[in-house]
Order: structure tokens, then C-alpha cells, then sequence
RNA sequence: GGCCCGUUCGUCUAGCGGUUUAGGACACCGCCCUCUCAAGGCGGAGGUCACGGGUUCGAAUCCCGUACGGGCUACCA
């Protein structure tokens, strides 16, 4: 079985046959957090090998995923440099040493397969890289090559027709399928020579009947053991010449010294035909750690309908990385049951694979957007306004420019608004009023309910009178002191006398508080809201008095 | 069909044979605070631990069935 002493060594291994997904990123974060935890490498490794579904695109928008998260690896593409890929060069070398001298023909390869990888910026950890799948080739051929002469793989010479019609027949007969190893007994010899002469076959592995159940302990489901007769002599090799998942999966985490195999539980059936892969190649088993599937609301697998299922949507939605990655770590493990918030280095202080839950977890949006705001409440105003900056600028509120000419006067929006907001998305909406200079948009129902109601006239007129003494200091509190005294020298109740001013200068019942509003919107621009105010109650009043 | 896996409040989970009248968080409801909305504080409702059998003095916790859900069963990954 695995050698417990090895230097821990984990991937994440996505095919970039799409974005990000939640489920990936779940994925991500607990490799990421269990090597740091155990200060081990994480290695990001791309599963490319199927051309028609790949794209550098995907594997370029899975990467920023993965850094917008805060994830960083130790060897992959665009891996980290610095101490980092230091520490970890030199775990890799001991690796390679103890995984055998197997892997002395992978250094090879990878020394003739270098340049291409420098031009994907995959680091060059001997041994281990190239991190591409699709430049990993060479590796796999010479992998099988070794399987051929230890006789543990046979050619088969079955068309995809002829099992094709026995899978069918099997199915009509409710049979259990399985491939009837036909080209297992064919004599070695004329399987040598039907390949010698190019006959089209495939690569089986030659499952060991007499070995005994495949046993193995999964960190997460426990003790799992397969009938060896349930395993079937699965292909290695297809008859194009390119290599099958199960084979390359097996030979990249061996030559990488990958010593736990973290990966979502679809794989879990695939887990004992790969340790007969590993048993074959002579290689160390990994310990394996499978994670349930995320659910959608209707507890059935998260896909496109239930809404955003990648993280750059979720990163456009408003979202902020952290929070992000907090929920994630809470769909499906936990740190003591009570903690809830748990920032990345709380998650890494505190990871281990036996706190994973079995069970699908469903994905919970609210929870999300409550961690959300979380998070924005204690990030900061200087962070916050930073991270809002886009969505102001696309909202067409403010400019980079007209944030570094008034940093404190956009900082000092963030307590305004952060405990009103799930996602930075919503910040525009809530501030326009606060960007619209002289004049304010006036919301409906607003107007009706607090502007044309009695008393509102005399309260914008008694705010006007205070707000105008050049006196007054500009700052919130002073301004709520003097509107104070106004409402209670008119005798009206705060509330009416508030109201009528918010809805004037903020432009409608429901805003952030009126004192802080008013001290940023300026005496200038207040004052003329309140005109503006004040003459559509006179214009409203002479209407209803006509008719 | 076969094999494998799962099932604790609506949701995420704690629980590892007695300390459990099953704890926490989100969501929900109420009260307080209050210039609105939030945020915050306090309190509440919500789980016969899927179901049925065992084992045991004692089971959410161990065993066996059943149901439901999921995965694998490809010359996809």
C-alpha cells in the first residue's frame, strides 16, 4: 500500500472543457487547504487530452479562478515562483527518488517536452511536469510500453461494433456487461504478430482474477472493498493510440509522487480500477479522499439551470473571494460544527479530511449572501472602495480619477452601506443619490407618502432655513444636532420631519441614514434638493387645489 | 439489471453507545434599539435523527433489510 512517509502531494486536476465550476472549486480548496495544512505542494494539473472539448480559454479562465480565489500552487502552470516553488522543487526531487527509478524516464521526456511547456509558463519541476496532459504523450506510451513487457496489458482486437452489439444484447437479456475477454486468450504470439502487422486494437488492462478483492480506505467513506470479478479488463489504451482517463490519471499521480488523491465522488467507482493501474505499473497507492456532489435547491446535481454555477459568475454577481471561499469550505466540511466564519487561514490552521461530510450538500444562496456581507462588513473602507470601484465605474458614478481626487469622500460611503448590501452589486443602485449633484431622482411613491403629506412642506422649509446658516459645521453630527432642533421647534414628529427631508435629498424613504447622506452630499447640493423639493409640493398642492 | 455510495430542523452541519429534553449557523417569526432600511441585541417556532427489524441495561450513534436519492457500469473525463 502507500508510504505514509512521503512528503504530501496533492493536485487539483480540471478538464478545461468548461469554466470553473462551484463544484471544481470545492474541489480546489480542500487540496489547497489540506497541503498547506499539512505543508505539503498543491499542484494544479490540466486534464486536456480530449482536443474536441478543450480550450486554452477554459484553462486560462480556470486559472483566474483559481487566483481570484486566493489559491496559489506549488507546480503547474503559471505555478508560483519565489520560496514557494522552491521548497516544493526540492520535495518533488526527493519524490521522484522514492517513487522509482520509473520515473527516470519521465525526467526525459519532460526535458524534450520543455520548450513547449515554457511557452504555457508550466513550471519545470524535474520529474514531475510538463502539467498539461495533452504534452504529457510521450509519458503515457512509455508507461504502457512498460505494461507490454510485464505482460499485464493485452491487445484487443474487438471492434466498437462487435461490443457494441454484445453490450446491447446483454442489456435486452438484463445481463450484467462486461467485456467477455476474448483477446485475453489469444495466444501470445498471434497477438504479437496481428499488432506487428497493424491491425487496429485497443489496450486492455489484464485484470488479476486470483488477486482478491480490491480493498481500500477512503478517507472519507472509509473502508471500501470490490470483488475483483466486478472489475472488468478495462481499456488503457484506445485504438487511436491516445490513452483513456483511467490510465493517465494513474500514471501523472504516481510520476507526480501525488500521495492523496482528493477528487469528487464520481470517481469513487473508478478508484479500484486504478489501483490495479498503480498495482500494474509497480507504483505506490495513494490514499484517496472522495467529496460528495454539490446540489442544486431541487437536490439534484447544481448544473446551468439552477442559476450561476461558475465562480467568475459568481465574481460578477458581486461577490467577494473570500466569501466565496468560506461557504465553499463549509459545503461539506466543517471545522467544529459552531464556527461558521472561517477566513483562509483559519480554514488551513484548521483542515483535515476527517471533519468531510459524506453527504451531497445542496448549495444555499441566502447562507452565501449572508457570509457575503460578512465579509463586506469587515473588510474596510479602503478594501471596499477598491473592490466597488468597477461597478461604480460601470454604473457610471465615479472614475478612477474622481476616486483619487476624493479618497476620503468615497471612503466615506463604505459605512453607509455595507451592513445594506449582500454584493458589491448592489452598492450603485444604493449611491446613486449620492453622485447626482444638484438634483436627485425622486422615487414615485416615495413623493406621494412622505412629500405631499402634511407638514412636509415646513419641514423641507425649516431644514432649508438650518442647513443655509454657514455657520453650521458640515459634519453629521452638527447636522443631525440642528435638524433635531428643528423638528422639535416645529413640534413635528421626528419621523414625519425626517422622512420629508430624506426623501428630498436622497430621493426616496428608504435610503442609507440622512445626517451621514446630507453631510456627503454637500450644503450646496442639498439645498438645491430641497428647492427642488419644495416646488414640486407647490406645484402638487396648486394641481389638487385647481381641481 | 449489476456493483458502489449516501439519508440528523426548509438549507449547511455538530453528534462517533449513556454528559442529548438532539447543539450551532442561514432562512423564517416576535420583541428591543432606531431618522427609513439595514446592522446589532434578545427570544421563538422548526428535527418521532428516511422507514422496519435486530444487538444492548441503554442507539441518531453498531448490525441486517426496505424505500428514496446519487455515482459507476464508454475506444468521456
Amino acid at each position: 500500500m502507500s508510504d505514509s512517509t512521503r512528503p504530501v502531494r496533492v493536485r487539483f486536476a480540471p478538464s478545461p472543457t468548461g469554466k470553473l465550476h462551484i463544484g471544481g472549486a470545492r474541489t480546489a480548496i480542500y487540496n489547497w487547504a489540506f497541503a498547506r495544512h499539512q505543508g505539503g505542494s498543491f499542484i494544479l494539473r490540466i486534464e486536456d487530452t480530449d482536443p474536441e472539448r478543450s480550450s486554452v480559454e477554459n484553462t486560462e479562465q480556470i486559472i483566474r479562478s483559481l487566483r481570484w480565489l486566493g489559491l496559489n500552487w506549488d507546480e503547474g502552470p503559471e505555478a508560483g515562483s519565489g520560496a514557494n516553488s522552491t521548497r516544493s522543487a526540492g520535495a518533488a526531487g526527493a519524490n521522484s527518488g522514492a517513487a522509482g527509478n520509473t520515473s527516470g524516464g519521465a525526467s526525459a521526456t519532460d526535458a524534450s517536452g520543455g520548450a513547449a511547456t515554457d511557452a504555457d509558463g508550466g513550471a519545470a519541476t524535474p520529474g514531475c511536469g510538463p502539467y498539461l496532459q495533452s504534452q504529457r504523450f510521450g509519458l503515457y506510451r512509455e508507461q504502457l510500453e512498460r505494461l507490454v513487457a510485464s505482460g499485464n496489458v493485452y491487445p484487443c482486437f474487438c471492434s466498437p461494433e462487435e461490443l457494441d452489439a454484445k453490450r446491447r444484447q446483454a442489456q435486452i437479456q438484463q445481463r450484467n456487461y462486461g467485456y467477455d475477454r476474448r483477446c485475453r486468450a489469444l495466444p501470445a504470439a498471434e497477438a504479437a504478430a496481428r499488432v506487428q502487422a497493424g491491425e487496429a486494437h485497443t489496450w486492455r488492462l489484464k485484470i488479476p482474477l486470483e488477486r482478491g478483492p480490491v480493498v481500500f480506505s477512503d478517507l472519507v467513506y472509509g473502508e471500501i472493498s470490490i470483488p475483483i470479478e466486478q472489475l472488468d479488463d478495462f481499456i488503457l489504451y484506445r485504438s487511436d493510440g491516445t490513452p483513456t482517463y483511467n490510465f493517465v490519471v494513474c500514471v501523472d499521480d504516481a510520476l507526480m509522487g501525488i500521495t492523496h488523491v482528493i477528487r469528487g465522488d464520481d470517481h469513487l467507482s473508478n478508484t479500484p480500477k486504478q489501483i490495479l493501474v498503480y498495482e500494474a505499473l509497480a507504483q505506490p497507492i495513494p490514499q484517496f479522499a472522495h467529496l460528495s456532489m454539490i446540489l442544486g435547491g431541487d437536490g439534484k446535481r447544481l448544473s446551468k439551470r439552477h442559476g450561476a454555477t461558475s465562480v467568475e459568475l459568481y465574481r460578477d454577481a458581486g461577490y467577494l473571494p473570500e466569501a466565496l471561499l468560506n461557504y465553499l469550505s463549509l459545503l461539506g466540511w466543517s471545522l467544529d460544527g459552531t464556527s461558521t466564519i472561517i477566513p483562509a487561514a483559519e480554514l488551513v490552521a484548521n483542515f483535515s479530511l476527517r471533519r468531510i461530510s459524506r453527504n451531497p450538500a445542496v448549495f444555499d444562496n441566502q447562507k452565501l449572501d449572508w457570509l457575503n456581507q460578512t465579509y463586506i462588513k469587515q473588510m474596510g473602507a479602503a478594501a471596499f472602495i477598491d473592490a466597488v470601484l468597477p461597478w461604480l465605474e460601470a454604473a457610471g458614478l465615479t472614475d478612477a480619477a474622481r476616486l483619487a481626487a476624493a479618497r476620503d469622500w468615497h471612503e466615506a460611503i463604505y459605512p453607509l452601506v455595507a451592513e445594506r448590501v449582500h454584493t458589491l452589486a448592489e452598492v450603485p443602485a444604493l449611491v446613486t443619490y449620492l453622485f447626482s449633484g444638484a438634483s436627485v431622482a425622486l422615487e414615485e411613491k416615495s413623493v406621494e407618502k412622505c412629500l405631499y403629506a402634511d407638514g412636509a412642506a415646513s419641514a423641507l422649509a425649516r431644514a432649508t432655513e438650518l442647513l443655509s446658516d454657514t455657520k453650521l459645521d458640515w459634519s453629521h453630527e452638527a447636522i443631525e444636532a440642528a435638524l433635531r432642533g428643528g423638528a422639535a421647534a416645529l413640534e413635528m414628529k421626528p419621523k414625519l420631519f425626517f422622512q420629508a427631508i430624506r426623501v428630498a435629498v436622497c430621493g426616496a424613504m428608504v435610503s442609507p441614514p440622512l445626517f451621514e447622506s446630507i453631510a456627503l452630499v454637500g450644503r450646496e447640493n442639498t439645498l438645491a434638493r430641497l428647492l427642488a423639493a419644495t416646488q414640486l409640493i407647490l406645484r402638487n398642492s396648486e394641481a389638487t387645489t385647481r381641481a
